[in-house]
RNA sequence: GGCCCGUUCGUCUAUCGGUUAGGACGCCAGGUUUUCAUCCUGGAAAGAGGGGUUCGAUUCCCCUACGGGCUACCA
């Protein structure tokens, strides 16, 4: 039977990281089993949808290479993949259930439900709407056929009949065996009075419908479980395999990561940017591949020591038994650890081709590009570092005042005078280490001295990638010209 | 409160009854770079607690503690 898996995200908002690794999961075990990945749109909420949400989903599977076979994007053989152009189905489906005997009409109001709810909880109990006490409401199992066809005119939502007494049992690939006494599951609803259906209805349709071999989501919906396993059994339906992943868990603090922690945290939590809302790891600098082997390493080990994989290399290394059962704190410095790990493997040409790095040498001689990258390309942590790294391109705006008193006490002025003249002399740039050397040990000059001299002559502190490759890329005249105006500066020093 | 799930260095994790409990991030020290970063080497750092089972438990079982999730006409 052909592997088919669905990530299924409602469109409240932009998906959060949390979201992306169910996705990758999702799609490694698809790829793994040579199955098919399937996007499928969750909009059963229409208070909680948000404009553009779809969208986004689509741009940040798209961007971190998990592209759907099947979905609303590029269809398929079992659409639509939106729920909300589902409704006839879930219609259907609703009324077999009810022919059956296993749900009912309800037509019980908020206020009623509500009260109820508060009585409950005074007593110090929780309220559940259930085989002890359905029958003292108003549902299609208390009223008459006429009392019934009557309140079918307003509103009403349906709800599944849970038969008391029994012990549900479920497997889950990552757990085990779950057990649940239904006497302490209540009456879902399955439809609501708007004529969507709830989650859990909606999910078990359409996972049913679409083929679905394997379910994977997080593990909030773990307590749910049993009310799908009887959901499936209720149809005569045979349940899908299940995989619940455990939870990213915040950095600092208590809970689950959420969509509000991203500043709080100093890390975005979303792949891309939100309006100007919220920041993605994408205009963080995040490499997609350094962003997906990352979150492949929150809940899941390859059971080797590789800790850095391309999304093909995790494709074929993925398997179940690697899956953690405890949530994972999300730490952003290893995060960027791993992103430095595949920015410093690729080609200089290849990381030229990202905006972001083209944006930070906007104003460089383009000459240059190519060159810097491979001169700095292994001290990147992400694509934005590269602005910081390449600061001394501009002239220095000031010089490190302690490294410059120390140095005038060391004769730098007179260092500094001499590598100018023998600069003028060198005719390539990249004999000037050679040239330096010889006459530093002739003259009796501290080498330290003079190389951070230069440094600093040219930088304005003591840090930075290779001197000569610095005075190289500089070329002849700006070299000359910084050690000029350092000599100015050391000389008002003095 | 009730129900469900979980618990190995600060963090992510290996271990599928017998190990000096391994690796990675971070941290510290040393080396390379006559700078900083990278990189290399080394170091500190862990089985929540209590009972069982067993010749032997981090590993299996139970209890407790702690953590998390769910408890909506949200997903």
């Amino acid at each position: 039977m052909e592997t088919r898996v669905r990530f299924a995200p409602s469109p409240t908002g932009p998906l959060h990281i949390g979201g992306v690794r169910t996705a990758l999961i999702c799609y490694l075990f698809a790829k793994k089993n040579k199955g098919i990945f399937i996007l499928r749109i969750e909009d059963t909420d229409q208070n909680r949808y948000v404009e553009g949400s779809e969208a986004y989903i689509q741009n940040a599977l798209e961007w971190t290479g998990m592209v759907p076979d099947e979905g609303p994007a590029n269809g398929g053989d079992f659409g639509p993949y939106r729920q909300s152009e589902r409704k006839n189905i879930y219609q259907e489906h609703i009324q077999e259930l009810i022919a059956k005997g296993k749900a009912y009409y309800a037509f019980d109001d908020t206020e009623t439900l509500a009260e109820a709810r508060k009585n409950a909880e005074k007593k110090g109990n929780s309220f559940r709407y259930g085989a002890e006490n359905r029958m003292q409401f108003n549902n299609s199992l208390t009223l008459t056929k006429a009392e019934i066809d009557a309140r079918l005119k307003g509103d009403y939502v349906v709800r599944l009949k849970v038969d008391p007494g029994n012990i549900i049992t479920v497997y889950d690939e990552i757990r085990g065996t779950i057990q649940q006494d239904s006497n302490l599951l209540d009456d879902k609803i399955l439809l609501k009075a708007d004529g969507m259906p709830t989650y859990h209805f909606a999910n078990v349709v359409d996972d049913y419908l679409m083929k679905i071999t394997t379910v994977i989501r997080g593990e909030e919906w773990l307590p749910s479980l049993p009310i799908h396993q009887l959901l499936y059994d209720a149809f005569d339906w045979t349940a899908p395999q299940f995989m619940h992943l455990p939870l990213i868990l915040k950095p600092s603090g208590k809970g689950k990561l959420s969509k509000r922690d991203g500043d709080k945290e100093g890390f975005p939590v979303f792949p891309l940017n939100w309006g100007d809302v919220a920041k993605g790891f994408k205009e963080n600098g995040f490499l997609a591949e350094g962003f997906i082997n990352y979150l492949a390493l929150l809940g899941w080990n390859s059971g080797t020591e590789q800790e850095v994989f391309s999304l093909k290399e995790l494709e074929t290394d993925f398997s179940v038994q690697g899956i953690q059962k405890g949530g994972a704190r999300f730490d952003y410095e290893k995060a960027k650890w791993i992103n430095h790990q595949h920015l410093s493997a690729m080609e200089a040409t290849d990381i030229y081709h990202f905006d972001l790095i083209k944006k930070q040498l906007q104003g460089v001689d383009s000459s240059k590009h190519l060159s810097l990258l491979e001169l700095l390309k292994e001290r990147l942590f992400t694509l934005n570092d590269l602005a910081q790294e390449i600061e001394w391109i501009q002239e220095p705006q000031n010089y490190d005042e302690k490294i410059v008193q120390k140095l005038l006490s060391k004769g730098a002025l007179e260092v500094m005078q001499g590598m100018l003249d023998i600069l003028k002399e060198v005719s390539d740039l990249s004999d000037l280490k050679e040239a330096l050397m010889p006459w530093a040990k002739k003259n009796g000059i501290n080498t330290g001295v003079m190389m951070q001299s230069l440094r600093v002559a040219l930088v304005g502190k003591l840090a930075g990638p290779d001197i000569f490759e610095i005075c190289n890329l500089l070329g002849k005249d700006v070299t000359l010209e910084r050690i000029a105006l350092a000599i100015s500066y050391f000389n008002s020093k003095t």
